[in-house]
DNA sequence: AGCACA
């Protein structure tokens, strides 16, 4: 059950003392014989700040480092569950979903140890009084998508319905000298509250600095966001890729964009058809090649419309024709 | 599913 007992355990800085009450309905104030902090995260595979493209690989059940929210009220904002999200250790975006009446509520964690105890610190937690909603959660069937900013459910192509929420964040990791002399406050809780993005919160940076705006240090050209496709009949590995699923207003300078600035990229050409535009790159080497060919499956860059695109190895690599010679 | 360039 959750109760006071089971507030998250950064619970000394709740709420700041310097700060006005919580605009969501917050469980009572923790008890002094609250749960002892969790072990820090193991080192995970997944790079903190790096969502992982969807076709990259099945999600095996311990990979889940998103919680599904349930019991939120009708009125819920999507602020609301950010705010009372972002004081979770390892708390990365949020998003709320209405499908009919109920909004669904998702969350991501920086590791499935953090989604975990979320997801048992949120159990049944009383979300509005006068509502009387109570909030159940479980491990989410897979994984929020998060990457630069953007949350996108990966199973759905209707975003019409969907709040976003996700800071502007980077996807590099930090670690700003401390402007403080003093010992760094704990990362979460101290540092500025209700009108600052949420930091991702990364255990090997130090502490999160108050938010400054920060150029991107690489503005890569990065897809918009990763949808599921079906890459059967694909060639044998070679170092041209073949790029199918373009829509039709597929912008040629936005793919090259794109591209180019992968490693090991060599040249591109787009081949325009009558029924459908596709396009080949050519890198250095066949590992190049299988790098982009598994990063970027299913990339959905704004001139190819919601769709990803499909990545295949070419029958033909570059400058080889198919009849020999 | 649509695979060119030489």
């Amino acid at each position: 059950m959750a109760g006071a007992g089971t507030y998250p355990y950064h619970h000394q800085q709740w709420p700041p003392s310097t700060a006005p009450q919580p605009p969501v309905h917050s469980p009572a104030p923790p008890a002094p014989g609250a749960p002892p902090p969790a072990p820090p995260p193991s080192l995970s595979h997944h790079p903190p700040f790096l969502a992982d493209n969807p076709n990259n690989r099945q999600l095996s059940n311990d990979e889940i480092r998103t919680i599904f929210i349930a019991g939120l009220p009708e009125d819920v904002k999507e602020r609301e569950l950010q705010n009372l999200l972002r004081w979770f250790p390892g708390y990365e975006a949020s998003q709320v979903t209405v499908k009919g009446e109920h909004p669904m509520g998702f969350a991501l964690f920086s590791t499935p140890h953090y989604a975990v105890s979320a997801r048992d610190t949120l159990q049944d937690l009383v979300f509005d009084v006068d509502a009387k909603s109570v909030l159940h959660t479980e491990m989410a069937k897979k994984n929020l998508f998060f990457k630069r900013g953007i949350v996108a459910d990966t199973n759905s192509y209707d975003q019409s319905k969907r709040l976003r929420t996700g800071g502007d964040y980077t996807n590099s990791g930090y670690s700003s000298p401390s402007p403080f002399h003093a010992p760094p406050p704990p990362v979460w809780g101290s540092h500025g509250y209700m009108n600052q993005a949420p930091q991702p919160y990364d255990p090997y940076s130090g502490y999160p600095m108050a938010a400054v705006p920060m150029p991107a240090p690489t503005p890569i050209p990065a897809p918009s966001s990763y949808v599921p496709v079906q890459n059967t009949k694909d060639n044998p590995p070679c170092n041209t890729l073949f790029i199918g699923n373009l829509g039709e207003n597929i912008n040629e300078e936005e793919l090259r964009g794109l591209f180019s600035a992968q490693p090991g990229f060599k040249q591109m050409k787009v081949l325009r058809q009558e029924r459908h535009t596709v396009c080949f790159i050519e890198f250095e080497d066949v590992n190049s090649a299988t790098n982009v060919h598994r990063n970027l499956q299913g990339a959905v860059i704004p001139s190819s419309g919601p769709v990803g695109m499909r990545i295949q190895y070419s029958k033909n690599p570059f400058g080889r024709r198919k009849d020999g010679s």
